[in-house]
DNA sequence: TGTATGTACTTGTATATACAAGTTGTTTGA
DNA sequence: TCAAACAACTTGTATATACAAGTACATACA
């Protein structure tokens, strides 16, 4: 059951998908939500609010709250599996499997998967190499009631994010990416100097049912770059 | 006259800023904000998501709300003025112009521009600050036909990147994001050390007539991370 | 000893209400 | 005619309250 300001929520998006309402179109006030809907001005407010956060809606006191322009945003990430990416290259792909095992989260890993302190985790790391030189290491914790065959699973043959995508369909993710250098055990699963930069990308991607996986993807600074193009 | 939960975010942002509360360190409570500030919760309780919302705190139901990670990230979906970003923090900007004049394109530039190599491009060296610290060098040249007074402005009160959308819309841009060390005059700018990794990112920015700029962006890799968000 | 339960905390959702502040159009009055 | 005042709307801020849901810990019980 969804909570009210998220049905909401979902009745303007369909409105604006559907083509409804457009870019400039007044969306209904406050008060017209409330009637409409038989809640209180709070809660067709925070509906009205959330959607404000989220960019799709504009408001201005005394006026109203509108449509606002798209922003089409092509998002210069695309989540893809690693092994994609290199075959595509016309490279060859091949990894190592360091640790496929089941740990107990602590407590910052709790709080970034959405988790209690203590609760099982699976846990894999796993080293990509293309045409044999080390190109990503991937550190991972997987949550097991959304993914219960993790450890079960051949990653020589499957890799985990298209694993997880499979039997668990992601529908939205969150990642930082930043530049470091890399403590001793990463610099010597990559085969780098730890004076050698690395580009880190962490990573949390969710399906419907929550937070599926946080992995920490570390890369060779003079290996691997990311690339993106951006439509306005 | 600010509102009062301004104040209350005020208040927590200054003992995070102070280093009285540092990341995964516990916040108070809605109930005792409720009470040190003798405001209903439902006050407190906007502070608290709004910071939340700004990346500044996290919260599980049950458990409390935390300090996170306190580096700054921006989104890296959009092309937003370093400016605004720091400013939209509730941070200070400040910029030094090391460099301003017409210099003639060699030839790797002339590829990437596209124009012909000895053609006039404008060039530009800025450092800018958050709160006094480096925190980005932009490296730039500017197509002269696109951007004709590019020369005259003050980039004090202006960024490259704000004038360039003024005079010369957006429509399309790529690049390429990676991690290496700087160059001794680079690390020189940014008030670091040459062992001290960088993100790079290397832009190229069009409008409807063509390439307008080419930039390259240093960041300390200790005081900047790119983030963003996925939907699907 | 181990398990269940209760309690006290946390955040999450939702309502009803009040007044402030900004905008727009109409009406009133000089 | 023109300008001030007013009314009717909008969003913005703030309170008091209630219950739901998730977590942690102590306590009671088998």
């Amino acid at each position: 059951m969804l909570a009210r300001y998220s049905q909401i929520k979902l009745a303007i998006l369909e409105q604006i998908e559907a083509g409804d309402m457009r870019p400039g179109d007044r969306v209904p006030s406050e008060n017209q939500l409330t009637e409409e809907f038989g809640v209180s001005r709070m809660t067709a407010r925070r509906a009205l609010t959330e959607l404000v956060d989220e960019g799709i809606l504009m408001r201005s006191q005394g006026i109203g709250t509108f449509v606002s322009d798209d922003r089409p945003m092509s998002s210069m990430l695309t989540i893809r599996s690693i092994h994609d990416e290199i075959t595509q290259r016309g490279h060859q792909h091949s990894c190592q499997v360091i640790q496929l095992a089941e740990v107990k989260a602590c407590h910052q890993m709790s709080i970034w998967m959405s988790v209690t302190e203590g609760d099982s985790l699976y846990h894999s790391q796993i080293v990509h190499f293309e045409n044999g030189k080390a190109i990503q290491f991937e550190d991972r914790f997987v949550n097991p009631l959304l993914a219960p065959a993790y450890l079960q699973q051949n990653f020589l043959t499957i890799t985990p994010n298209q694993y997880l995508n499979k039997v668990a369909p992601l529908t939205e993710a969150d990642h930082v990416i930043e530049a470091m250098l890399p403590a001793m055990d990463v610099a010597q699963k990559l085969d780098i100097a730890v004076s050698q930069p690395c580009l880190k990308i962490s990573r949390r991607t969710f399906s419907a049912q929550g937070v599926v996986s946080y992995a920490q993807l570390y890369h060779p600074g003079h290996r691997y770059r990311l690339g993106g193009h951006l439509d306005f």
